[in-house]
DNA sequence: TCAAAAGTGTTCAATCTACACCCATGG
DNA sequence: CCATGGGTGTAGATTGAACACTTTTGA
């Protein structure tokens, strides 16, 4: 893998993706760490000279998480000055190159596109990419000291999807296609970040439309059987 | 007025502003036309090199309203490829100058970050810039045909703030300073697109607690004068 | 038959909605 | 003293939160 080109991206133009995925229990999102620097950093990328937007943020994400057609969402773009920081990228190109040349375009001003996207945590092998020596999954209430300004594109990320929650029924991709009420109770609570009351929360899912309920799932626990969920995909 | 400089300007990225104003009665956004064209278009502009980008936007917006400190929100970045239409931008070019280069920076690429303004409409002497010969109001429920995907990004304006009115005192500079729950209502009404029950109305805004009461109006009608308002400014 | 988790019911309070009523004002 | 618009009161419906009760399951 080698360093992006300067030539066949858009100059100035950045995307920096929040990916968030459920373990189970906690909210994760994935963080990079750059080689031989113990920084980290959200996952982002450059659009082609050619390409969309939206299309250059689902292939960074692809080639990151192997994962298809996922949910993505826009939710804020980031324009100050503050963001400027050469000398943290020209430490980065160091750490992994003897010769970096005075001038390179990363060291230009970037305004950068915050995109987040909700993908299953146990589908996923993360793949570092040429800048980054690993990448890993992190809890929401734990998260590390970032570069630039990506804690604060994190808080924001989190902000947008939690106020946006009910409208759209963004838990899609944290599950598996078919799951138990408890298990999006719990992804709730992760996001929100607080205890739901468990017979409301079903009765309000339940009269939003969007959940067909299937068969029962024999869990072997000495317990009632819960019904298994999907989200009804309309048009 | 001269056209732009490719060498100051961030290229490929540009902004888009919807500037709504209240006329007393509609909504209504400011629309520009091009020279010689009859083609219309949102007001728009670039950022300068180190310049943050929500001041290139004010920055934008004094230019054209003489206004300092106005609201503004940015709402979504449009990065498609049907944005793209060189042939257009080349026409504009045309009807004003008779001889257009084969290669400008105008006709590039261009990622737009869309704004939202809310203006008090009576304070306003629209200011066409070089490549415009009018910008003038237009109900928002009777926008003509825009250039480029400018009729999506009014939409995507109008649904930001109609979904956002109530958490933020949005309605702030679409009024003067001071004004009667009457007015505000119709403030509303105007956004929203339907009436509101005027008892309840006046109830729950006063429940939001952002709104501080002043002497009565008395406006010269055979009736109970009003009493008069103003925002609360918080922090 | 017991414990644990799932599903459903019920109650009470808070909120919203519609409409009624009274008040101030100028003609 | 009447018409008009403004402010407040109130009954009924809707929604939401808390908690109780019942059912299913494996041990």
């Amino acid at each position: 893998m080698s360093l992006p080109e300067a030539v066949q991206y858009l100059p100035h133009i950045a995307y920096d993706s929040v990916i968030f995925g459920f373990s189970g229990e906690k909210l994760k999102i994935l963080l990079m760490e750059y080689h031989n620097t113990g920084w980290f950093a959200l996952p982002g990328g450059f659009v082609k000279i050619n390409e969309p937007l939206d299309e250059a943020v689902s292939r960074g994400l692809r080639e990151r998480t192997g994962l298809e057609s996922i949910y993505l969402e826009q939710f804020y773009t980031f324009g100050s000055l503050e963001r400027v920081r050469p000398e943290a990228m020209r430490k980065i190109l160091q750490a992994q190159h003897k010769v970096v040349p005075e001038k390179h375009w990363l060291f230009e001003r970037f305004i950068s596109v915050g995109y987040y996207a909700l993908i299953d945590y146990t589908k996923v092998e993360p793949q570092p990419d040429a800048l980054s020596d690993s990448i890993d999954w992190y809890d929401v209430d734990a998260v590390p000291q970032l570069l630039f300004d990506h804690n604060h594109i994190v808080e924001k990320a989190l902000e947008h999807l939690r106020t946006h929650l009910d409208q759209k029924l963004l838990s899609v991709n944290l599950l598996p296609e078919r799951f138990t009420m408890k298990e999006l109770q719990q992804v709730y609570e992760a996001i929100l970040g607080e205890k739901q009351n468990r017979a409301n929360f079903q009765r309000k899912m339940l009269s939003l439309g969007i959940l067909e309920r299937h068969e029962k799932l024999y869990s072997g626990g000495s317990h009632k059987a819960p019904y298994l969920y999907s989200f009804i995909v309309q048009n």
